[in-house]
DNA sequence: CCGCTTTGCAAGCACGCACTTGCACGAACC
DNA sequence: GGTTCGTGCAAGTGCGTGCTTGCAAAGCGG
């Protein structure tokens, strides 16, 4: 329906990604009970009647907002680029980049978790932190054979990615703040201590 | 108002209890943009005026019934009760109480996160966790002046109601269960290996 | 130029929501 | 017995919301 080859006017993609971009938003702040089409489309310089044209329904218009750059890519290439002569210093860059992906993800993680406990059968699936994971732990799985751990892989990658959730999605819960540099290369530093053989 | 000696009617005091249970339940499912009053009225077998007489608005209701049981006695109770000898099988039924206790608040934190990271200015002040952070951060004192911490107390409390928070909390993220007590057992071998000197 | 698609615009529908009101009943207290 | 207070009940108000519809304008391809 989209991409039937022969762009009519140009402005379609462009008035999908307005709206998108819109409702994700909108979204983060106020949940998908408290998204208004209306609104999204008012953010959007868009018409409401446009909006539903588009996607037909609110719901449908959610779903399609939450299939965004999950960020994997982003996080593979880090892990390639790491330069593997330090592994304490590799964790450090590691933790830096993951702690800011999540920030960036941050409201919209918050949200989904909420309406995940609120046990509505409308999941919205956020796929992208189990990946991280299991790159992590494949990433782990090479030093383990090394010898430099005494724990699962899988293990120490939830353990690592867990230690980063918390202070990024808890800090309310302990009026922390958000961890700087020093403060995460301490927790690097505690995690690989308590990893490492 | 209500306690104002004599209790004309018995069950006032009932009355209220089960409008604010009936609450609870569905903002923990629904949120708070989601609680309908007509619903908790009908939750609570009384009806929707009944409720706004006796708490005004629904704002009220909310914050009124978020004032119930953080569960730092609790939890004071069992670190008194621990029994000393070894640190190890503490930090153990530390986590087993901790993990419980949250997974019971699951819902709760979960929607009081998710409406912070919204920035309502609507707060919900979940004050438990912190309480709780600063109780474990003494009792890790106590441990550090022996000797057996290299890092602060307070980041090593941070950093273990971290990993169980993770773990309660994010189950979903990278889809795991709830952790069993083997799975805690690790988590804390892993804590007390990284923060031990 | 003609048709097609996309969009804006204005109005509207049906419903759910927070919150109110007026009345009647019944249990307490004087 | 009279008063007061807490409650149920039924109806209603005003507004927000998801979603629709009919029509006109504007851009593109043939």
């Amino acid at each position: 329906m989209l991409a039937t080859g022969h762009r009519t006017h140009a402005g379609v993609e462009e008035t999908r990604g307005k709206i998108l971009a819109a409702a994700r938003e909108l979204f983060e702040r106020n949940g998908t009970r408290g998204t208004t089409t209306r609104e999204v489309a008012e953010k959007a310089g868009v018409n409401e009647a446009t909006l539903f044209r588009h996607f037909g329904s609110k719901r449908a218009l959610l779903d399609a907002m939450r299939e965004h750059a999950c960020g994997i890519e982003q996080f593979r290439s880090v892990l390639s680029a790491l330069p593997g002569d330090d592994f304490a210093a590799d964790l450090r860059q590691i933790a830096y980049h993951v702690t800011d992906h999540m920030l960036a993800k941050r409201a919209m993680m918050c949200v989904s978790l909420a309406e995940d406990a609120a046990g509505t059968d409308d999941v919205p699936e956020f796929r992208g932190p189990s990946q991280i994971k299991a790159d992590l732990a494949a990433y782990f799985t090479v030093k383990a054979d090394a010898g430099a751990f005494r724990v699962e892989p899988a293990l120490a990658a939830r353990f690592f990615l867990g230690i980063l959730f918390s202070y990024v999605v808890g800090r309310k819960l302990w009026n922390s703040a958000v961890p700087d540099r020093a403060t995460l290369d301490e927790i690097v530093d505690v995690f690989l201590n308590g990893v490492r053989s």
